[in-house]
DNA sequence: GTTATACTTGCATAGTGACGCAAATGAGCA
DNA sequence: TGCTCATTTGCGTCACTATGCAAGTATAAC
């Protein structure tokens, strides 16, 4: 962040389409997708396809792919253990990506940039 | 900041689904939506669905359409002036939204609930 | 009232995604 | 080696979505 004065802010403007990747929320637009990220998310650890699989009412391979796609798509993060594949939530980084999202949109705001010069926080 | 321990941090957790809306994650997903997004932010002013549609390869009807879901998501907003509707970005709303997501899900994760009490913000 | 402009909606089509079943792969165990 | 458990992958089907064209609606200008 070292240039940033009216024309590097309208750069970072256009470049939202950059900050915003399709794929990322193409991951969380299904409904069983959102359920299986809770899930993990309330597991509070690691937890195998079968233990997944057992909260919806979906077929076992399908919460597979699901993973598969979450994973993809950088949401969460898989690791095998002997004979299963352990999948966590990276919370740390989806919160990060959340949030550069939302400070790239406020730094696009007309209001914002004539009020405040700088980007929130 | 009330009830605040283990078991409501734990709830707050389950509550995840609730906080991440598949219709909001669906109308971001697709790639010219988010193209016509970033126009619009980058325009930094209401443009009228013409306006919008000359920056995409896509049919007029087609970008009529796309902003209607980006507005029926809660994304953009519209306002009828004259015989044109002016869309513009829900930029505070959004970025409220995508931060709220964020809190909610480092809240979940399980090492700040350990390091730190309370929940950020 | 008629015409022009701005946008939305109906309809058909092609592409994509979700799903279930069955088979394949991989790892541990007898 | 053969067997079992955990997971992934191939395949066909159904549903949904994106798209373009054409027709419809609404507002302004003549």
């Amino acid at each position: 962040m070292s240039k940033r004065h009216a024309t590097s802010r309208t750069t970072a403007c256009c470049d939202l389409a950059g900050i915003l990747p399709p794929r990322f929320f193409k991951a969380l637009g299904d409904p069983n997708r959102i359920a299986l990220l809770a899930r993990l998310a309330a597991c509070g650890r690691p937890c195998g396809v079968t233990e997944m699989a057992a909260c919806c009412p979906i077929d076992f391979s399908v919460t597979s792919r699901h993973l598969a796609i979450l994973r993809d798509a950088g949401i969460i993060h898989s690791e095998k253990r002997g004979k299963e594949v352990h999948y966590a939530v990276r919370f740390q980084e989806i919160s990060t990506a959340l949030r550069a999202m939302a400070d790239a949109l406020d730094g696009c705001c007309p209001s914002r940039k004539t009020k405040a010069k700088g980007t929130t926080k």
